[in-house]
DNA sequence: TGGCCGCTGTACGATTTTGCACGCACCCTC
DNA sequence: GAGGGTGCGTGCAAAATCGTACAGCGGCCA
């Protein structure tokens, strides 16, 4: 399954690595496809790798009392799937599970540790995204609590739009209900709402983002509080 | 502002530190005063210190564009505040704002620093903490999302009995309706409902746990999900 | 001792969200 | 091209929560 790793990777963390940093890490990267639905680690389980996306995303899913899940945070090309291996643990009570599909790059623990030891560039980036991604979990949590479903809807798109390549993605209505913890009628309302503003569009399975500067307007400040926090310390999309 | 320092300090970070490590650290620490609403933090200013608590906890807080706050998590003395400082920047966008005046044990940044360099044993042990905290938040993101007020309260009250010393402390509903991101009154239904089923008690500013195993029956399973992860990261309380 | 401020109890209508249900449209498969 | 499964639109009553308001009570200060 390994295939040929470009200099410029598209996976934010990797590519703001030092070349010769990079050039170290390449051998060992092995380039996965991240197939819909796809769990990377299941909850309480031994995490066996590390996952670079370069392309498509996923959700970190905490699992409740109810059976059902809910969604913490959402990993895409800024990020990595796998944080626990970094600090000091080889599983999460959370699931990572593929929302949309795509291709990563996968290192697998082993060696994913050996490089930590012998890279701190590679320390000190995944430190920073660390505290990038808490600031995500956290952000959701305050909106979560305190935002409705459009504004919480809107945000969860202008995600979503960060981690695709074009503006439109695979997502239905019943899946984004679970990810945001409502209603599956609820989010047709709030979809229908934002589609009749002009800002999002979507047809059976598929949604688009059609006016990311009014996406942006319309939201809450949580999105941008994150984006931020990211750019500050990890740089600017790139 | 110095104090003794005992051997066997009451946060249990530092209590789990092998004995020569917490040795090397005794000297730069400082035991500090926490008075109620003093901000350990603010948001986006330069953190000088990282801080121990031994008695009392500190809020986690959002700042939203509605000008209130929304508290994303709780560190007492199972914990540290400042983890930026530990993951590579000297800031957050978030406030840490003493909830219940107590102690806490004080290291400059510079100091901390240093001893993350020198002490192996203290990067593990705050790395397997940040993960912890973590999961303390995300649980919060969900749990907002998915639980009732009452549910929220009971484990509010089952995470600050935790951090406490006796079953009660400081609180007003007033208080506790920003950090839920409820109204007060809501509050005052809620926590009237758990005094009536004999979990809690309050009175004038002041709220007690009067059952505990009753009010962790009562709560929603968020609680134990983040006790158990802790517990399973750092070892049982101590 | 009197007055005031802050905390709690309660009420009311308005708004949001829920749970449930049904109909229609699309798409895949047979 | 018929059938079945999946996804979306909509409606309705119930529940949760909100915003607001006001009254009572306790403790502090003048």
């Amino acid at each position: 399954m390994s295939a040929t790793i470009s200099f410029s990777p598209r996976n934010r963390l990797l590519s703001a690595l030092p070349p010769d940093d990079l050039a170290r890490l390449r051998p060992r990267l092995d380039q996965v496809e991240l197939a819909p639905r796809m769990i990377l680690h299941a909850p309480d389980e031994p995490i066996d790798a590390v996952h670079f996306p370069e392309t498509g995303w996923i959700s970190m899913l905490t699992m409740l009392e109810s059976g059902d899940s809910a969604e913490v945070g959402l990993v895409g090309r800024e990020g990595m799937v796998g944080l626990p291996l970094l600090l000091g643990t080889d599983r999460s009570p959370f699931e990572a599970m593929v929302q949309a599909g795509g291709t990563a790059l996968r290192l697998p623990a082993e060696a994913f540790r050996q490089a930590l030891d012998q890279n701190a560039a590679l320390r000190t980036l995944l430190l920073r995204y660390t505290l990038a991604f808490n600031v995500q979990v956290a952000q959701t949590a305050a909106c979560n609590g305190r935002h409705q479903i459009e504004q919480r809807l809107a945000r969860w798109m202008l995600m979503a739009h960060d981690r695709s390549d074009g503006d439109g993605f695979p997502m239905t209505h019943e899946f984004l209900s679970t990810m945001l913890g409502v209603r599956r009628a609820g989010v047709t309302v709030a979809a229908g709402a934002l589609q009749r503003a002009g800002l999002i569009r979507y047809e059976r399975g598929r949604m688009f983002v059609t006016d990311r500067d009014g996406l942006e307007a319309g939201s809450c400040d949580c999105f941008d509080l994150v984006r931020r926090e990211y750019e500050r310390l990890l740089g600017k999309a790139g």
